[in-house]
DNA sequence: TCCGATATTGACTGACCAGTCAGTTTTTGT
DNA sequence: ACAAAAACTGACTGGTCAGTCAATATCGGA
């Protein structure tokens, strides 16, 4: 019965993305789980691992969403192609889900070693973007430049679509463009 | 005699930047400053408002830092290559600084009013790109995503220049890089 | 020099909160 | 049906911290 841990890390999201960490006590969690103060304890050790355990739900959660239907058997573009669309579809799905990943992902309060172990899933990622250097498909930066700007375009993309409501047609022109001007960017 | 007053922003920066807005007591903050617990409530109504206030100290240094010898005579893309230079210059040169300024900016922390106003005074920057627009120079995009988009891909810059310790060619090397990246997006 | 105004001090207060634990309920195995 | 184990409960504790304020020090004008 992990019923009440989901329970748990559902109201952690909610209150942690509407109120911020510093601002939901631990007691506002149980309450709006449905349980007691000391039951959320018999779950998470603490508040620390609790956190740990939200991002690596909600990245978990993303890295799902990205893969679906990804096309293994594709060209290099439409790999990427495939991402951007996906992550900009999560995005704008699950906003207070993307808000708070990205908040997590910056503040130091994700353990390092859990920090180090997402990273590591990203490693299929890695592989793309060499294949593709050594095609002299793209401009020689490391991989490491090309996914961080593909996450810094991404995100700009998402805040923007998701600040003015992008809907149906100007959704779908704003995500092309936006992979547009950073394929043009990146590629020779 | 500010002298305290400005001691206390310092002490603020040099704090928040290294422990974290949450982790770091005002006590602590009027300690480091030399000063009583009291006194820092002499200069600043609260917590709250030294944020403000650290955050518009931060964003004056960070456009001053900008806007030196600005070429007002130069083409659009030699204005937004100075930018570019400066602001990775800046985030460099003052890393703790540029941290806490990109954490401030992204926590709901600063006042909505303080927001607002620092969002005004980059409306220089929002002609700059207006003028480009019209020459049909750009792609054509609303100028705040290209601002939204420069500002990412400077992020990216300094975050992976910094990381890597890039010095002297490889640092030139890398800001040049990064620049022709997001030009060759953005421009037609 | 003297005095009122202003700045500074730091012990203190009231509120908050992570985590505990003794007692209670529910589940599980026989 | 029963007992032992496991899960759950929530009042409580020890510690933290923003902000206060009465007492003290410093300053500036006459």
């Amino acid at each position: 019965m992990n019923d009440k841990r989901t329970q748990l890390l559902e109201a952690s999201i909610d209150l942690f993305a509407d109120e911020g960490f510093w601002n939901t006590p631990t007691a506002r969690i149980a309450r709006h789980a449905g349980v007691a103060t000391g039951t959320l304890f018999n779950y998470f050790e603490s508040k620390d691992v609790l956190i740990d355990e939200v991002y690596m739900q909600l990245k978990h959660e993303w890295m799902h969403h990205i893969m679906q239907n990804f096309p293994q058997n594709g060209t290099i573009k439409e790999q990427i192609e495939h991402i951007w669309f996906r992550h900009i579809d999560w995005g704008l799905g699950f906003p207070r889900r993307y808000a708070l990943k990205q908040q997590l992902a910056l503040s130091d309060l994700v353990s390092d070693e859990v920090q180090q172990r997402q990273q590591e899933a990203l490693a299929f990622g890695f592989e793309i973007v060499e294949r593709g250097m050594a095609d002299g498909l793209f401009v020689p930066i490391s991989a490491e430049y090309f996914g961080m700007l593909m996450v810094a375009n991404l995100d700009a993309a998402v805040q923007y679509a998701s600040a003015h409501h992008l809907k149906d047609m100007a959704l779908t022109r704003h995500i092309t463009t936006s992979f547009e001007i950073f394929w043009r960017g990146v590629t020779n």
